[in-house]
DNA sequence: TCCTTTCGGTTGCGATATGCAACCTAATAG
DNA sequence: CTATTAGGTTGCATATCGCAACCGAAAGGA
């Protein structure tokens, strides 16, 4: 395989195309960020965000589809519908931090309202970072990347 | 000011929508995928990623624009021109491999190739995670968001 | 009961962004 | 001195977006 192959394969299978393919669109991660600040109703995404009521209607199906919000009927008043993070969905908190803390950081210039603090200690998180297996902190000059193929052979020779 | 103005200045001012503004289009994450994954040169992204070559010059444009790459022209190749990321731009890993991983272990099921490893340890690189500042891992029930005035007024009362 | 409001959408329409293919200019290679 | 390569730009068709108006079912109020 050639080294152009070999890139389009990887780029192809790659983990953030298959992401993006699903939260890809610009209002996705507006969406999510509601959600984990406590949105639940469509009304409410509707006011807060400012979004379009088609869109909205358009991305809480897609990512109800794809298992990333749970669509529920609200049982107190059948009018209403409750959208909530799936365990899926919360598992893109990561995502969603480290991108807040970038735009922190780089665009807007300061901490965001709210902060997201430890329950217990009151302290704010940390800010994310790349980790060896052990937990210490990696630069981009301490990794480099490996063809799998290549880093098992390396494991057998050791 | 209401539940709902605090919420609606929340969003407005929060570092997730500062960082869509610049990174938040289709193609920008792949684009710099593709920087992190060694790609310089126009052709190269266009070839590999297969975008459209006008999107492509005008993502790069806004990426130029934004100081996420640099672009300068190549030395021994005076048609060339050569985009790599500034720090700015190297600071998006953990976005970048967050969502990757989250790809991985929600949609295609599997890890990517290539692999990022410690260069030292030859060991891949750990799941991103949210934590403590004491770097103990959190998970979203340990955590709480506080609005910043009250955790300065917390402080002052402790 | 009838009238009004709320909720979660859908529809139509114009503006914007995207993708594709052809073309262009400067620089290099043969 | 011709062909090829690099990095775009241009025109055109299509897809997506945002806005505003509308809708049906369910609550709430008199």
């Amino acid at each position: 395989m050639s080294r152009a192959e070999q890139l389009r394969e990887v780029f192809a299978e790659c983990g953030i195309s298959a992401a993006l393919e699903v939260v890809g669109e610009r209002w996705s991660f507006l969406i999510l960020r509601g959600a984990f600040n406590g949105l639940r109703h469509f009304e409410e995404f509707q006011t807060n965000l400012g979004i379009a009521r088609n869109i909205l209607s358009n991305r809480l199906g897609r990512l109800v589809e794809h298992g990333i919000l749970r669509r529920d009927p609200d049982p107190a008043d059948r009018r209403k519908v409750t959208y909530r993070l799936t365990d899926k969905g919360r598992d893109l908190l990561p995502v969603l931090l480290s991108l807040r803390q970038w735009g922190e950081r780089w665009i807007s210039g300061h901490a965001s309202n709210p902060v997201l603090v430890d329950r217990y200690t009151r302290q704010p998180i940390a800010p994310i970072t790349v980790q060896a297996a052990d937990g210490r902190p990696l630069s981009l000059g301490d990794m480099e990347w490996v063809d799998r193929a290549d880093l098992d052979r390396e494991a057998d020779a050791a």
